[in-house]
DNA sequence: GCTTATTGCAAACAATCGTTTGTTAAAGTA
DNA sequence: TACTTTAACAAACGATTGTTTGCAATAAGC
């Protein structure tokens, strides 16, 4: 009953409880530091309201974070992580440029509406970390990039899309992509396979040879 | 000679002279802010490192700016208004949706490519304005987006464009435009003609109606 | 049931934050 | 030349920052 680990302060075990090896408060600065830096930005979040949020103390947060920094470190790292992955797992098999595109556009969406306020973070706060862990960040994002950038110069040499310089088309896809994670509602009347299908049918235009006719 | 107001510390008049009326310290601030700003963020910018980089101390600042928050909001309020207005100057007097997408496209596109650096504080900052700022900031951009959906809108009706959700389309317009101001590179290769002219063939062939053969 | 590892609290740490103060020197005004 | 205004400096303000410490309470392991 009391037993899942949850995220929110009313339902962790009784405050003040002290001892009981459960990871519970772990998870609750995790999901509280996503909702808050998503929200507030990083800076804007100190560690005691952090730790406000979870009913804990400010200095209780370092029996389960090594400091701040690497706190947001692990969050971005994680959602970078989760979404080459994806791609790796969901789109990278797939075969015939136009068909891999499709899928990633799918998988992209998807992941970008269904974990909003971690890739919110990512796409905001980069800046705050250390040179080594953005770094670290940079060369995932690169390999993701990398990969849309090789689906469309395969497209182009195979003739199924237009000739247009591959990484300014990049820019525009992945532009219009991740602003989804800026204004997606859960709870609004667009849902995550409308926006995919939708953008889907925006892409195709966008990349479709001139010869062809619709 | 040295009477030109300047951004940088190196040509400010000689550190230490004080009581001179120019108003060159007042520039420097603000370019300093806009610099820094966009670099690093408004919360990691301290206001002495803001001074330093002009060569003043921290309190000088205040001969100058009413505080912080009032900074921000002056450079975010700016860039806002100007462009806005240079939509209802080049843009809103253009007959006929497709002419006045077009429009569009290219003040558009040149404006975020000269101001990327405001236009980017633009895109990251309006969570740390005070909430009365923020609502004008809003306000300010509700109604540029608006002059857009109702250029979709009209052109839909008469059959230019194809149908599709106008909030929708505009989101995937706004979200490809203005990532410009993350990737352009003022000494890079591509020119802000050479991104506008791209940019309008895939937002051409975004709206295009199906029936029509290209 | 005794021991040990965990995890919390309360308090403090030095550093730094935005901002205010009192004062002084240079420049404009007459 | 005498007077006023402007804008700089150095120093300090209280508040808050991320982080560390000592200690108490609890649950888990044997």
């Amino acid at each position: 009953m009391d037993e899942m680990p949850s995220a929110n302060a009313a339902d962790r075990p009784t405050p003040g409880r002290q001892g009981q090896r459960r990871d519970s408060t772990q998870k609750a600065i995790r999901d509280a530091a996503i909702s808050m830096f998503s929200e507030f930005g990083y800076h804007a979040v100190t560690l005691r309201k952090l730790a406000d949020r979870i009913g804990i103390q400010a200095g209780s947060l370092y029996n389960h974070i090594e400091n701040k920094q690497e706190l947001l470190f692990e969050i971005l790292y994680e959602i970078m992580s989760d979404l080459v992955r994806s791609f790796e797992e969901k789109v990278a098999p797939v075969n015939g440029p136009q068909a891999r595109l499709d899928a990633f556009i799918q998988n992209h969406v998807a992941f970008h509406t269904a974990r909003k306020e971690e890739v919110f973070i990512g796409n905001m706060e980069l800046r705050n970390l250390s040179p080594e862990n953005r770094a670290k960040m940079v060369a995932l994002r690169d390999r993701y990039e990398n990969y849309v950038i090789e689906i469309l110069r395969e497209g182009q040499a195979t003739g199924v899309f237009a000739r247009s310089d591959p990484k300014m088309a990049s820019f525009a896809i992945f532009g219009m992509l991740n602003s989804v994670a800026n204004w997606f509602n859960p709870g609004g009347q667009r849902s995550a396979d409308d926006i995919a299908k939708q953008y889907t049918q925006f892409i195709h235009a966008m990349l479709e040879p001139k010869a062809r006719r619709s």
